[in-house]
RNA sequence: GCCGGGGUGGUGGAAUGGUAGACACGCAGGACUUAAAAUCCUGUGACCUCAACAGUCGUGAGGGUUCGAUCCCCUCCCCCGGCACCA
């Protein structure tokens, strides 16, 4: 063997991994268990860039690096197929996703294989398999049952572009739909919703016990956006309506003058219905209401109009509160209503355009008013606090505004429950059937259900905790019936049209044999639900899933009973996922639905854990050389195959890792890939060509082989920190060492370990090298990691920086053994470098063992 | 505006209180070659110097703590990501 020429290589080591089933997970772990786990994809038509290549990298490092140190490894990998963009480039081909997502698949697997990914391709599925969404939507059903989920008419965001509702996490900050980029738009439909808020504090809470990205863990933070403040009741003059504002700062209240409320407030709609609205109060509702909520943010502008409405202020009994409507008052926070003050700038600008009087309760020293933000000053005309720091009266403030019964302790969210309905083709079916019968009956489901179809028998708590669910809804879901175990999966109809229609329908509603159906429960004639799940959904447990028995019967229909006994068992195995390896653009959608649902179903008692992912690790993505993100329209996409081709993989896998650190964007660069190239075949020149290893097993070298254990234990600490990039250089440097070295060779152990610590990263090269080289017939990515030996480490040069003053001036250099303060004062005080500046001086020493010499003068 | 993450040679980056720039790319010079590619060798932060020795400066800016700061603290500037008329 002379020359490295990959592809003579790697299909044929690949094909050994695959007839000694190298990478097959056991069924349960046998002992420490290292379940890693990478986002799994969405099989796009356009297959995998280099970008993609480095998380898929990133994650069998892991992997790999696990394995060889003995513990259990399950690396799955499957294909989140359903969901908007296959949809969408189905639309454009004029061919149904159910034919195109199936070449998708396979294109994606073979590029994977090609890099040399250790997935166990047995636990392979994809979430559009019915034999998996069988599962999710039993597990809807499961949801539906606890009353976690109803159907509502709700205004939601809606995409005109594609034709669908959407939920909030889904539109970004500038109005656009996160997957087509075109403008969403507010429309009343009814949907699913998700009653995701019921578990907003615990949402909350457990985020810190998470091993996760401190960023990724504050963005969850801002996204659930708890806030806690106080309601205010308020009786308006001449109705029977009692008016409740939100405040975060209830110890300012004395200074309210005035109550501004949302557009959309019910206030204002009972007011018009009434029609004691001013011509002035319904033009002005109709014209702002006629603004997306979008633009209307955009414009700082402030407008309103007086409803001719007065509330008595519970905190000056004899004062009113004049009510209007302004444009700066939203719906979604709080209470959609405020009470406004001097001491905010919005209600100062407000109120200064309209002429609204104004007060304040804490004396300023500067020209404006004193922001209520910044929290501190002494109040003054504020009742039994007046004198008082406000800072210091919060909490005595809640409890004797709680106490005069004027309001109470309150808290809002900035997660909305989650729109589940889509009306699209390519989604999971929504297993429910709607009986006009019952519906007119008022029969509900939980009216007439089995106890036995309960799925919490052994927690009273949590059959308190749903039975509360239920109750909320109930009356709103009459004539609502979930599918019985045995009618699923429910199938997605093969069909020749399933375009979104322009009526807010589903396509399936086009399909009679679809939607016509009996009801579950009286059995006359009914309607199927027609709108599909969201493409989220088969990502939210798809990590249980992976861990199921090959043998898993594909007729298997779903039941509790087979929960328990085909999924559960080897699920609570291998879960949670100990690394979860992705991009950190799923930070409020994927990784916060799936927490959703773990902890539904921790309630449920189908799982035993309450957070899926114990650690969670980002990738940064990989820009094109142009610095733009790689993209099929901007023609600036390199297909991993090609550099293989050209390369080999070993190659594109340790630039992958060398690049930049893997959490950080980076550019792809061919250039730089060049110097991985370089590295993977001086490594194969040295075994297969100039051999500087020992042929026996006795021989040792002293520094090369003391220096590998060096190179070991930076390893261990830089791969599990997920530092690739100093893992490859400590690598290289040790490469550059060993080939330098003419008088000595590396111990025949020395020379397979080197191989074994670049195996995660080149399996290939590795696999072969070990195999050819040195005779092994099994493959190095089952042979123990490389431990630390400390007898070789001992008698290693240490060289100490000599300081004068905090400047260098010299180094000394001994053997470690020889190290004392004594000797290396001495040998540095004979430094001409130092004595020129200590020049018969006082001076003081600091000295750092192994480290650094400081004479302080 | 608020919340995160950053700012180090020509480039990607290393160093988490102890010799700043490891490792790599690029570039320059050299070897091999008829030549080129590939490969190998040498050099490569800036300034000063023919050069070496020595020296000065240098991690976005300014200040502080420390014997010693890329690293900790304060003020500010810039870049990236997220959120936001949030009461």
């Amino acid at each position: 063997m002379k020359k490295y020429i990959p592809k003579d290589i790697e299909s044929a080591i690949a094909q050994q991994w695959e007839a000694e089933e190298t990478y097959k997970a056991p069924q349960t772990p046998e002992k420490d268990k290292s379940y890693t786990l990478v986002m799994f994809p969405y099989p796009s038509g356009a297959g995998l860039h280099t970008g993609h290549a480095r998380v898929y990298t990133g994650t069998d490092v892991l992997a790999r690096y696990h394995r060889m140190k003995g513990k259990s490894v399950l690396h799955p990998m499957g294909w989140d197929a359903f969901g908007l963009p296959a949809e969408n480039a189905a639309i454009k081909l004029k061919k149904n996703p159910l034919d195109i997502v199936p070449q998708n698949i396979a294109n994606f697997k073979q590029q994977m294989q090609r890099l040399g990914l250790s997935y166990d391709w047995s636990k392979e599925f994809s979430t559009t398999d019915p034999s998996y969404y069988q599962w999710t939507q039993w597990l809807f059903i499961q949801f539906f049952k606890m009353g976690l989920l109803h159907k509502k008419e709700t205004p939601i965001f809606y995409c005109p572009s594609c034709k669908t509702g959407l939920a909030l996490e889904e539109v970004l900050a500038d109005g656009t739909h996160e997957r087509c980029g075109n403008k969403v738009e507010e429309r009343t439909l009814p949907q699913w919703i998700f009653r995701i808020t019921k578990y907003a504090d615990e949402l909350l809470a457990d985020l810190d016990g998470l091993d996760w990205p401190s960023g990724i863990l504050q963005m969850q933070r801002n996204w659930i956006g708890k806030k806690e403040g106080m309601v205010i009741h308020h009786k308006v003059e001449g109705m029977e309506y009692v008016l409740d504002t939100f405040t975060a700062f209830p110890a300012w209240s004395f200074a309210d003058t005035f109550i501004v409320i949302a557009p959309e407030h019910p206030l204002v709609d009972s007011l018009i219905e009434n029609g004691k609205g001013t011509s002035e109060v319904v033009n002005y509702v109709a014209e702002i209401r006629a603004i997306p909520a979008d633009e209307r943010a955009a414009s700082k502008e402030k407008t309103g109009v007086f409803t001719g409405l007065y509330a008595v202020d519970p905190f000056r009994p004899n004062e009113k509160l004049p009510i209007w409507i302004a444009n700066f008052a939203l719906m979604s926070f709080g209470t959609g209503a405020i009470r406004c003050s001097a001491h905010d700038p919005r209600d100062v600008a407000f109120a200064t355009k309209y002429s609204i009087p104004l007060r304040e309760v804490v004396e300023r020293e500067t020209e404006t008013p004193v922001n209520a933000h910044e929290g501190k000053g002494i109040l003054v005309d504020s009742g039994p606090f007046t004198g008082k720091e406000v800072s210091s009266v919060v909490e005595d403030f809640v409890a004797w505004v709680s106490k005069e019964k004027i309001g109470e302790k309150s808290t809002t969210y900035h997660l909305r429950d989650w729109v589940f309905s889509r009306q699209r083709y390519w989604g999971e079916p929504i297993p429910m059937v709607f009986c006009q019968s019952c519906a007119d009956e008022k029969i509900s489901y939980w009216a007439v259900a089995k106890e036995t179809e309960k799925i919490y028998p052994n927690s009273p708590k949590i059959a308190q905790k749903v039975s509360g669910f239920v109750a909320e809804i109930e009356e709103s879901l009459c004539g609502w019936f979930p599918l019985s175990d045995e009618n699923l999966p429910l199938k997605l109809p093969y069909v020749d049209s399933y375009e979104p229609t322009e009526t807010g329908q589903s396509p399936l509603s086009q399909i009679p044999d679809f939607v016509n159906t009996t009801c579950p429960h009286c059995a006359k004639p009914a309607v199927r639900e027609t709108d599909t799940m969201p493409n989220w959904a088969g990502s939210c447990w798809y990590f249980l899933y992976f861990s199921r028995g090959v043998d898993f019967a594909i007729e298997t229909k779903p039941s509790l009973q087979a929960w328990n006994s085909l999924i559960k068992p080897s699920a609570m195995a291998w879960n949670p996922v100990d690394w979860y390896i992705g991009g950190a653009e799923h930070a409020v959608l994927h990784l916060l639905y799936s927490r959703f649902w773990m902890k539904m179903l921790n309630d449920s008692g189908l799982v035993d854990f309450k957070e899926p992912f114990t650690r969670l690790r980002s990738v940064g993505i990989v820009l094109a050389s142009d610095n733009r993100k790689m993209s099929k329209s901007l023609g600036n996409v390199i297909n991993p195959n090609d550099v293989i081709d050209e390369f080999g993989a070993d190659t594109l896998r340790v630039y992958e890792m060398f690049m930049a650190p893997f959490g950080q964007e980076v550019a792809w660069s061919t250039a730089a890939m060049q110097g991985a190239y370089r590295f993977i075949s001086r490594v194969w020149q040295m075994y297969y060509s100039s051999a500087k290893f020992a042929k026996s097993a006795e021989i040792r070298s002293k520094t090369l082989d003391a220096e590998l254990q060096s190179v070991i234990s930076s390893i261990d600490t830089d791969i599990t920190n997920v530092k690739f990039n100093t893992c490859i250089s400590a690598l290289m440097k040790f490469l550059n060492l060993w080939e330098e070295s003419d008088s000595e060779v590396l111990s025949m152990k020395g020379a397979q370990d080197f191989l074994k610590l670049l195996a995660p990263f080149a399996p290939y090269m590795t696999d072969h090298i070990w195999r050819n080289v040195f005779g092994n017939n099994t493959s190095i990515h089952i042979a123990p990691w490389p431990q630390k030996d400390d007898s070789l480490t001992v008698e290693k040069q240490v060289t100490i920086a000599i300081q004068v003053q905090g400047k260098v001036r010299g180094t000394v250099s001994m053997p470690s053994s020889k190290l004392s303060q004594d000797i290396v004062i001495a040998e540095a005080l004979k430094l001409e470098g130092v004595n020129r500046y200590i020049d018969g001086k006082e001076y003081k020493v600091i000295y750092v063992p192994g480290r650094v010499v400081n004479f302080v003068l």
